[in-house]
DNA sequence: ACCTGAACACCGTTCAAGT
DNA sequence: ACCTGAACACCGTTCAAGT
């Protein structure tokens, strides 16, 4: 059986989602895959390498165009729902986002649409810079938490007992308070 | 030798500041003792659990004591700056606070503190609460990212060429926005 | 180019038994 | 109460060799 890196990274998402990341090992997937362990380090320098592959391919699935016809505000705000939804369509999704862009591993930056929606608002590009990294951290804090209470709600317990603190209303009240204080700073003069 | 539970989370606390998160095992910190492995297991009923322990240690290390003489968002950006503090002090710091949290196990909250400095701008429950969490949220992002590039950069590579992306004044200016933000918000009517 | 087989140096955790 | 010794079921990674 021979496969190519795409294949591998295919398979690599079925096992997070099924098994989850802690059991998303080398060996795990090669066994899945019907290969040796070291097969893999054909396709990839480390597992390190693999998981950025794969969190780049999640963000990639999650992708919407950006809409231009629309205030900046609005397509922040869309920018920072896509990106939960990507975070959240696959198991441990947040984690592993958060872990490969945290090490400055991945070559799908889920920072830059943020940054071209707030760019639009024309508040300049430090400012810009500023509130999208701002809202990025936001977003992976808020949705990790999310998730990982998602989680544990379905795996276990008692059920609905514990006090809920992260979801969708929470998320969007986040956000605006973040794009509220954005809209304090005076828009830099434009050129046109 | 016969240790006592803060003894052990003592010694792992050298060891994660000293070798970092990845070689803080299990196996490591018993030999640094002097132990077998399984002697750890005497005091913590697994690994998740010490961790938990090593990270509530460090945010005791780290606290400091509300300063109520002083308006709201002075105190919530002081709050802000002493958990930033906190998470800087120890190597990986941020990384194992914010994953301890992000699992809620630990027992120490880094979040009250905010909650109670953003509680006195008078804005009611539900808002404070979602300001402290929004900003608890950029905390762990930054510093963790500012820890991240720390450490890239002091093992590491050609030095400075890297762009900084997340430094102290970034981590003013995201605060202040947030902050910004919440001031929009009408104070609920107060009860004196 | 892609994979096998075997090895190296590790892990977290359990459990009977010791003092 | 606190620890030893031994074991179980795993890890990531390397490397010579095969096709």
């Amino acid at each position: 059986m021979r496969y190519r890196r795409g294949d591998i990274v295919e398979r690599a998402v079925e096992v997070l989602d099924r098994y989850g990341l802690a059991d998303l090992s080398m060996r795990r997937l090669a066994a899945e895959l019907g290969l040796q362990p070291s097969a893999l380090y054909h396709h990839f320098a480390s597992k390190q390498e693999l998981l950025a592959a794969v969190a780049d391919d999640l963000l990639e699935r999650g992708r919407r165009p950006s809409d231009d016809d629309v205030p900046w505000d609005v397509a922040v705000v869309a920018a920072g729902h896509a990106l939960r939804d990507a975070m959240l369509a696959y198991r441990d999704g947040a984690e592993l986002i958060a872990t490969v862009q945290a090490f400055g591993l991945g070559r799908v930056s889920p920072l830059v649409p943020l940054v071209r929606a707030v760019d639009r608002g024309g508040f300049g590009p430090e400012l810009a810079r500023a509130a999208a990294t701002t809202i990025l951290h936001f977003v992976f804090g808020h949705v990790s938490e999310e998730q990982a209470h998602l989680q544990a709600s379905s795996v276990g317990a008692i059920g609905d007992d514990a006090p809920v603190g992260a979801d969708a209303a929470s998320f969007d009240l986040g956000l605006s308070l973040i794009l509220d204080g954005v809209r304090q700073h005076r828009p830099a003069p434009s050129e046109h």
